[in-house]
DNA sequence: AGGGCTATTCAACCACGTTGAATTCATCTA
DNA sequence: TAGATGAATTCAACGTGGTTGAATAGCCCT
């Protein structure tokens, strides 16, 4: 006869791999609110029910899909070598993770999921761009006026995320005077310093 | 008898101002994700269909609450006086509008609802604290390590927000050895300069 | 051979975003 | 003043998605 429908499946159970490929995939293609459980069950051929059984949420199944995502180990090869210039090895190996056709994708998801609706990333790149960086920009007596605005902006938009949506420490407990004072000279170079 | 029940309502049409303020007030307070039209109708005392009618979506209803719930004329002001303290000013500015209990939430509504699931927030904490900041600390020979690698993290986190995330120019179209050159050097006052 | 454990499916629930038609009020016009 | 126009408002429904609970089938241990 034909071979039952319900039940367990026969075979090595690679299902719980083959669900987080899926998940892998569609999460990087379409992002958290774009991917559907019912569409990475399908995609794996198997019940959405599953998905939940193995991973409890969706929000499970992100985590756990792309959890490894982030491809850290990479940094710390970088901290070898003369401190005096860290600086540029770091910044550049940061770079190059978000680069790289390999890992880029990844983290692009997982800081990217959390952009859920359009309107919340245009609305901040109207302000980055049209509110805060122009008008610096036009302000600005020195040369590459636009390059340094968005270079400040840049700044302060780390300082902020780390500050008040990651939270995390010590930044997250600095008082408002300490943090002026270790980030406003960094700003000010970006402003009129030297840009190299 | 009984006023009736569909139909339009008597009296001033001040409803489309009634399900913004429900709408500012949820999205605040819960986000995006766990914000419903169903709800932010229900606060309102009204059809959900009304909403939609105004609004178009839910993704149109974020824009219209929360649009102009960026301040940003506020730091107009600063750009005047001596550009030899602009960094420090304008440091200071930013970071006032985000403590401010008028303008902050607001403003952490706006990004944070970026955060649509808490796992894609809670990996990125991880990966700032625990795999980028934390080595980085111990790696440095200088005082205050864990001050300077989470200054150093904010920058580079802002970089890469702005680049890869709200590609706003002309910082998306740099290359990546404009952007050493350019950002290095504040991550090197980072983590081993004056701190002030 | 039988008793659990786990993988797997099915069917259903419920909330949500969204749609289309229907109804009522206010206002403008003939 | 009566009728038409348009906007405000509601109702009922659809489709989809996350999630659940029960049921079944294969595997392992004794």
């Amino acid at each position: 006869m034909e071979s039952s429908k319900t039940g367990r499946r026969p075979g090595t159970p690679q299902t719980k791999e083959a669900i987080l490929d899926a998940a892998v995939a569609s999460f990087v293609q379409s992002g958290y609110a774009a991917t559907t459980i019912r569409g990475v069950a399908r995609a794996a051929d198997v019940d959405p029910a599953l998905v939940m059984h193995f991973f409890g949420s969706k929000d499970g199944l992100f985590d756990a899909a792309l959890r490894e995502a982030m491809p850290v180990r990479e940094l710390s090869t970088v901290l070898a070598g003369d401190v005096s210039s860290l600086g540029a090895r770091l910044t550049r190996r940061y770079l190059e993770v978000w680069e790289s056709p390999e890992t880029g994708p990844r983290i692009r998801a997982v800081v990217g999921s959390i952009a859920s609706t359009p309107a919340a990333a245009q609305i901040m790149r109207d302000f980055v761009g049209g509110e805060l960086a122009a008008p610096l920009a036009k302000s600005l007596p020195c040369d590459q006026p636009e390059h340094r605005a968005i270079l400040a902006a840049a700044q302060l938009i780390g300082m902020a995320f780390a500050r008040y949506l990651l939270a995390v420490e010590p930044i997250a407990s600095m008082t408002v005077d300490e943090l002026v004072i270790f980030v406003a000279p960094s700003v000010q170079r970006y402003l009129t310093g030297d840009l190299g």
